[in-house]
Order: structure tokens, then C-alpha cells, then sequence
DNA sequence: ATTTACATACATTCATGTTTGTATATAAAA
DNA sequence: TTTTATATACAAACATGAATGTATGTAAAT
């Protein structure tokens, strides 16, 4: 059996790159080698350079999968006024995404390898800077629902809205990478809502 | 001319390590080549292989230079008892490492490999465990202070020590990975400072 | 009949570790 | 103090094993 149906080939397109998810989580991005990508999905490395160019396409597919629903999430939780107030909402969207992180296996799988398990160098130097803007689009937003709860007077005196998102950010962006490096005893994993509650309850008037 | 004195040949021993740095910053760690480091330091392998018996033993040597440094730096400025109060030294302590980083170019150059130039797998997985009892460490200490400060009534009240350090801590992870990833255009260089003393101010009654 | 979706075979490059060679520094013997 | 032996600090050559990309083959879908 050769030639697959349309829907067949997107199926093994689909498992390439699962493979190379869970390649990529054991040997790191540099040390995977296609032979082993295309060996985990159960076909020849044929099958890979039919699909994808090379490792980086794959890499940069693989990526793709997991980042656009991420955003999607931020926005809805972060921007769109609802009931709560803009503190709270600031506090659900990190305790939101941690919980996203812990259920959802592939995306976990794919933060932890885009943080320990690759080098930011030559092609994914460009990523580095996709990863950039991307916290400054979060740091902008943050910063706008802090400036919403000041005008509410939800914040303690003498607070600057954008100085509070970038604190808020940085704690984020450490407690992301702090709970990917962690994943053997899980000391972050468990304190990660309680974390997040105190952080916010600083701000609090 | 080929055998050297003792001190000549610990000169290319270190003349290795800084050409290791030098490319593993370029290349990253997987991609650099012994040839590479040897080109750079402008010997040929047989140096290399003679000094150490590997890339990672090279790796492991570069790391260790600056690790030590740094850890004496921090004993210094949280635990010894000075005339400042405890949230002063913590923030003198966050602030001076940054400090630190932005003297030294050795250091950053090394922080920036182990961080976003390096894949944490197989032999350097037990260099992620080091990093994290490193932290564990860093915490404690840090909670140490905060326990001082509450102690003294400088924090604010219903503060938690324990909490507070790791909100620190997070927020120094976070801020040490956006100082190296944005080594470009240097947002995060310019307002480390600010943001530590607002990160501080945030704890003060 | 012609693509498609791969498998298989091929050619080439590259990196590694080891081995061998060698001039010299250094220490011991005379 | 000079001579001699040995270990040192590499360079150069060798052997081997990947890994990559491409080229070709092929059976089934369209």
C-alpha cells in the first residue's frame, strides 16, 4: 500500500508531527535526526520530506499548532468586560492559562520544548523575536485592564499601571519557565494558583 | 614548536573556554563543532581533546567560571547583616546581579547560552536539576530576608514571607530571561532597575 | 493518464574519537 | 652540571558513523 487517499496523507501529516513533538521532548531539537521522526510516526523519512521541507518547517508546523490558541484565550479572558472586576480578571487569565497548560498535553509538550529542549539560533532566532512580540502584546494588555482597575480604585495608592504589568508579566514569564524546568517533583505545578492569588492581592487597595 | 610550558598550556586551556563561549553564543551548543572552538582559539582539535575529553566537559567548564562567582555575590549582599533594612538589601541584592550582567560581559555571554543557546537534555538534564536546587536556595534565602523584614514591621500586612520570595523570585527569573532575549533593542535593560524598585515598593507598608 | 503519497537507494558531507607522531619541558641520574 | 629518560602539549592522519538531501521507483487514487 503506496499512495493514500487525501485524508489518509493528512492523518500522517497530522502524526509527523506528533512524532516530532514527542522526538523533540526526548533528544532535543538539534540531536532529533528525521530517521527518528519519521521512525516514531511509523513511516520513512520519505514520508517526512514529502510533507515538510526539512526539520525547521516541521519544528516551525508544530509550533503553530499550540500558539494561535493560546492568544485567543488571552483575549477573550483579558479584554472582553464582563462581571468581574478588572484585577480578578487579570488574576483568572494567568490561573486560566496555567490550567489550560496542565490539561492540555500537546501544549504543555510543545512550551517545554520551545523552552529547554531548543536553541535560539540562525532560523529560530526569528522566532525568539515572534516570542518578543508577543509579550509585548500581552504586557500592552495587561497594562490596560491594571489602568481600568485604577480608575475603579481597585489598586493600592502610588501604583502605575505599567510598571505593575510589566511585574506582572515577568512574574508570569518566570513562573512559566520555573514550571516547565519543574516537571519531575511539580513544587510550582501545585503552588501555581495560590502564587498567582498573591501576587494580585499585593495590588489590592 | 610544540610542547609548552605549564602556564602556556593552561593559557590555551582558557583561551579554549572563551573561543567555547564565543561560538557556542554564535552556533549554539549543539551546532558547534570541537573543529569550531578549536578554529577559534586558533589551535587544532588534538589542543581540544587534550584538555578536555568532550564538548560537554568544555561546556561544564565555561559554566563553571561564572556560576560560583555569582552565588558568592549573593551570600554577600541578602544575609550578611548590614545598617539597610532587609527590603533595601533584597533590592540591592536583585539590583547588583543586574548590575553585575551588565559589566560583565563573560558572564552574560554565558547566561545567554545556558539560557535560549543550550538544549537541557540527556547529560545537561542534570545541569536543570543544579539550576533548580540553585533556586531552591535563592528562595529561602530571600524568605529569610522577607521573614526579617516582617519582623521589623517594614512589610505590609496579611504579607506572607514565604509567598513573597517566590513572587520575587518568579519575577527575577522572568526578568533575567526577558534582559537576555531582548538583547536587541534592550526595553528590559533600560527599566531593570525601575522595575526591581517598584517590585520592592509594592512589599513596604 | 497522470498525479499523489510515499518507500528505497544513492551520493556526499560532516563530525567524532582515536591513534600516531613529535618537539620540547622537566625531572632524575650520573 | 651535564646527560638522559620520560611525560607533556599539542598537530596531523585515520577510521568510522551518522545525517542530509536528492533522485528514483511504484502502486494506488483521481
Amino acid at each position: 500500500m503506496v499512495r493514500k487517499t487525501k485524508e489518509a496523507a493528512e492523518l500522517t501529516r497530522q502524526q509527523l508531527i506528533d512524532a516530532a513533538r514527542q522526538v523533540f521532548l526526548q533528544r532535543g531539537v538539534s540531536r532529533t535526526t528525521v530517521e527518528h521522526i519519521a521512525a516514531a510516526a511509523g513511516v520513512t523519512r520519505g514520508a517526512v520530506y514529502w510533507h515538510f521541507s526539512n526539520k525547521t518547517e516541521l519544528f516551525r508546523a508544530m509550533r503553530e499548532q499550540v500558539l494561535l490558541p493560546l492568544i485567543d484565550h488571552m483575549d477573550d479572558t483579558l479584554l472582553v468586560e464582563g462581571p468581574e472586576d478588572p484585577l480578578t480578571r487579570i488574576e483568572r487569565f494567568l490561573s486560566g492559562t496555567m490550567q489550560f497548560l496542565s490539561e492540555d498535553l500537546t501544549t504543555r509538550q510543545t512550551y517545554e520544548i520551545m523552552m529547554i529542549k531548543c536553541e535560539y539560533v540562525d532560523e529560530f532566532a526569528e522566532v525568539l523575536r515572534q516570542i518578543l512580540q508577543n509579550c509585548t502584546g500581552i504586557i500592552e494588555k495587561v497594562r490596560l485592564t491594571y489602568e481600568r482597575a485604577k480608575i475603579k480604585g481597585l489598586l493600592r495608592d502610588h501604583a502605575d499601571p505599567a510598571q505593575l504589568a510589566m511585574d506582572t508579566h515577568l512574574f508570569f514569564t518566570g513562573l512559566l519557565h520555573m514550571w516547565v524546568k519543574d516537571s519531575e517533583n511539580g513544587i510550582y505545578r501545585q503552588q501555581a494558583h495560590e502564587l498567582i492569588k498573591a501576587h494580585i492581592s499585593l495590588r489590592r487597595r
